[in-house]
DNA sequence: CTGGACCTTCCAGTGCAGGGGAAGGTCAAG
DNA sequence: CTTGACCTTCCCCTGCACTGGAAGGTCCAG
């Protein structure tokens, strides 16, 4: 199979598939004798593996590090297990953060919803921020 | 007041001064004889009011349009609320795509936390995600 | 045998907010 | 007169996951 059908397969662009041949997320490719890339069919689930780490809020180098260890013949379960809890902690920190942030803003808001330019004095920007 | 001394007092570095001007945040500074930028005490509120807005999740691109309308003489409560507005719905959007991660990932490592290596098939990544 | 669809590599850029460091100029103190 | 702190411009680098495009090779149908 080339390139270009793997990628429509996996939902996917060919140049994509390249960037995760570079990056070590898929296998250097096998090639036709004129230097196509030519793929088994599993390798589909492989990048629907990489796109399921991805929906789970990994990144490209952490999904690497899941295959690596299945490529090396282990069971990646404990590394996937870590891997979940730190983007765990990750995103409760996030939500934390943009939770905060979204009361300081709607303060700020409220503050503005009559804004009275006459009252702005002219040495600063902006009254409500 | 040169650059260095202006940094220090609005908690920041020199460099992070040219770059604001550079992108239009601080108009271009006066110069001494010898080349140097030499700015006036009150550019430290001008500062300031950079990082105010980015304490409230602005671009800087976004401060400059505050600044830009403010030099221009006009009063940006308007554009000011517009953004805050804006900037509270996309994190809203933000909040509860985290949320739904978190969901997601709980449940994932909800199923992973007690791993059967030997009950993973050969032919997939991992069980687990 | 030609056109078009597909493939190859390589280089470069996106957005965001700066940071690192080179090569050289300036200034005050000792 | 020299040292060291500060300043100048300049260009490249960071992280993340791609995306765009140029220049050229391959394959198949008509």
């Amino acid at each position: 199979m080339r390139i270009g059908e793997l990628a429509e397969r996996a939902g996917t662009t060919a140049k994509t598939l390249r960037f995760y041949e570079e990056q070590g997320l898929l296998p250097p490719a096998e090639r036709t004798p004129s230097g196509y890339r030519d793929y088994a069919p599993e390798t589909a689930a492989r990048i629907d593996f990489v796109h399921r780490g991805q929906a789970a809020g990994l990144t490209l180098a952490q999904i690497r590090q899941i295959l690596d260890i299945r490529d090396d013949g282990a069971a990646p379960c404990e590394h996937v297990r870590d891997l979940l809890d730190a983007r765990l902690a990750e995103i409760e920190q996030q939500i934390a953060q943009l939770t905060a942030l979204r009361d300081t803003i709607t303060e700020l808001r409220r503050d503005a919803a009559h804004p009275e330019p006459a009252t702005c004095s002219p040495d600063q920007v902006c009254r409500y921020l």
